[in-house]
DNA sequence: CGATTGATTGTTGTT
DNA sequence: AACAACAATCAATCG
């Protein structure tokens, strides 16, 4: 009763905190941003234009990123300890608030709004990796270009100070090899920062002893800025991954100050060629935005072989190369990559942050370089994520022939036709009881386990939220669909849904308990699609859905948090639903962490 | 050969 | 026809 009454209690406060609920989030989520955004001190602004202008719009004409926070705030930290220089470097741009008219400013700020957005939604540790982008931004292209052999000895020093990352760096006698990591690229930052810790003053240790040479460089650099943002951002890092495959390029300076746009990560390449030429070429690749559209006409002018695009032109249809059978079934486990695709996918964020305008091709140079200079306890550290990676795609792949098999036995109508991509049920829904393949091991959803990498890191935690009470006895896996191999990590849970609000249906064995993260997931998974009904009885009722899908679609947005109240209320309509089930909802709702729920419930 | 990502283009489906 | 959504392709590199 104590937990009943704490429950309506919970319950009303969440009713009368809904309601500011928005505006609430909204002030949180805007707060945050301040913070992160205010760190330009420098700013004139005044206290009275904070107030009025409000976080939002203060960030946004000083750096014309909103969503720079974090990296900005990093930025901050790294760029005092750079040099004052970057003051100065960075005191335009508030001044030059919108005007795009001066390229210097936009640019820099497109790559670093890039490189944020890019760590956020990807890789935490590349916050790190951000702050680290600025420095380059700062210091690299001025270095390489103005006295690429005294690069040499200054980066070994700052490598060590980088010491962040221990292997790389470890890796003394190779750093000339791979100076750039330590400059930019920050390798280091990557795998460390996975693993939390965000390192950020190996940058000011590096550039500081450059510092004065580049201060005095400074304009220089505006310079390139200005004409080509492009340049700026991408050239050290390019150039310095390329420098220790091709030395020649570090020499080539003059260009830099003249760089056309084209250099940007061409700097290698024409390098490489050693022809300004071969830029006018490319040049138009370079353009990220534009650049295909330039060959509408000119098809044949492209010189660039590489580009199969003139194929179309020249063949009404070109008969597709039969190329790409890739079809297959969505739910089936995603192969695990290689060491070296994880490296990639980890790695190209950070370069994007530097470079964001470095095509493909550059960014894969630069991540091959990296990986060649990577220690080889990191190429391990990826090995072993590939290795276990690997275990877990076989135990999922197991599952999910078994799940085929007893799919084609139970209800051919579950087996979704290859039709794919995603009918939005099966995707939304797999997506959210998906993740990192590796994480969890007995999920195997019956019905839509397609391995996404969605929210991995996020999702640990969640996979097990609940812990086991030993009486998983409660029920026997359940028949068909159930993958026997595989024990579900929460049938408690699930058995006690069933069976609280149904009171008979047979709990589904084999389903991903994602934890209360996506009750949807676990109902859907829960419910093959005629034999068990469905938890609430109420399927029927709520305005017509039929198919097991749809609700336990918004059942799963209801577990979201995406609908609060409307959840609760909808599984209230059903009177038959105990309020047992009605409460099992709610803290799913509520807090999705909350360990206690199954001892809730089964009191 | 497939994988990495992002951009572009082409195709298909819906309104 | 316009638009949206999805699929395919390409880049360099590695396993």
């Amino acid at each position: 009763m104590v937990i009943f009454i704490f429950i309506l209690f919970n319950f009303l406060l969440k009713e009368e905190s809904n309601q500011k609920n928005r505006t609430a989030e909204e002030a949180d989520v805007y707060r945050a941003m301040d913070v992160t955004v205010y760190p330009p001190p420098p700013q004139p602004l005044t206290a009275s234009e904070h107030g009025r202008l409000g976080q939002l719009s203060y960030p946004e004409p000083a750096f014309g990123t909103k969503l720079e926070g974090d990296a900005m705030f990093l930025n901050m930290q790294e760029t005092g300890l750079d040099y004052g220089a970057n003051d100065q470097f960075r005191a335009p741009q508030p001044p030059q608030p919108l005007s795009k008219a001066t390229p210097s400013n936009p640019s820099s700020q497109h790559w670093r709004r890039d490189a944020h957005i890019a760590d956020t939604h990807r890789l935490p540790w590349s916050y790190s990796v951000a702050g680290l982008s600025d420095e380059d931004f700062n210091i690299p292209p001025i270095t390489p270009p103005t006295a690429p052999e005294h690069m040499l000895p200054p980066h070994p020093p700052h490598d060590s100070s980088g010491g962040a990352y221990p292997p790389l760096d470890g890796d003394s006698g190779s750093a000339p090899h791979h100076p750039y990591r330590l400059q930019g690229m920050n390798l280091t930052a990557m795998p460390a920062g996975q693993d939390g810790a965000p390192v950020l003053n190996q940058d000011g240790g590096t550039f500081s002893p450059d510092g004065a040479a580049m201060t005095s460089t400074l304009s220089v650099m505006q310079q390139m800025v200005n004409s080509d943002s492009r340049f700026t951002g991408s050239q050290q890092p390019i150039e310095a991954a390329l420098g220790p495959k091709n030395p020649a390029a570090i020499n080539q300076p003059g260009q830099l100050s003249t760089i056309n746009q084209s250099q940007l990560g061409l700097a290698a390449k024409s390098v490489t060629h050693n022809s300004p030429s071969p830029p006018a070429s490319k040049s138009a690749t370079p353009s990220p935005s534009s650049s295909t559209h330039e060959d509408d006409n000119d098809d044949g002018f492209r010189g660039n072989g590489g580009e199969k695009r003139p194929a179309p032109f020249d063949i009404s249809k070109k008969a597709k190369t039969p190329k790409k059978k890739k079809r297959k079934d969505p739910n089936e486990p995603v192969k695990p990559v290689s060491a070296y695709a994880l490296f990639f996918r980890d790695t190209q964020a950070n370069i994007k942050a530097q470079n964001p305008n470095a095509t493909f091709g550059e960014v894969s140079k630069i991540v091959a370089s990296m990986w060649d200079g990577l220690g080889e306890e990191q190429k391990q550290v990826y090995k072993k994520k590939t290795e276990t990676a690997k275990k877990e795609y076989l135990k999922q792949l197991a599952a999910y022939r078994a799940s085929l098999v007893s799919q084609s036995y139970n209800d051919p109508c579950e087996m979704k036709p290859p039709h794919s991509t995603s009918s939005p049920s099966s995707s939304s829904s797999a997506s959210m009881f998906t993740s990192k393949p590796s994480v969890y091991a007995g999920q195997q959803p019956s019905s839509g386990s397609l391995a996404h990498p969605l929210h991995p890191q996020q999702h640990p935690g969640i996979y097990m939220p609940y812990p086991h009470p030993s009486n998983l006895s409660h029920h026997p896996p359940s028949p068909g669909l159930g993958h026997p191999h595989l024990a579900p990590p929460h049938p408690q849970i699930h058995a006690q849904l069933h069976a609280l609000s149904s009171g008979g249906t047979v709990p589904r064995p084999g389903l991903p308990h994602q934890g209360a993260l996506s009750l949807g997931g676990v109902v859907q998974a829960s419910t093959p699609p005629h034999r068990v009904s469905p938890p609430l009885h109420g399927q029927a009722h709520l305005g017509g859905l039929h198919s097991p899908h749809r609700q336990h679609h918004q059942l799963g947005a209801h577990s979201l948090g995406m609908a609060h109240s409307p959840a609760i209320t909808q599984v209230s309509r059903c009177r038959s639903t105990p309020l047992k089930v009605v409460f099992f909802f709610f803290f799913l709702n509520r807090g999705l962490t909350t360990p206690r729920l199954p001892q809730l419930v089964r009191q």
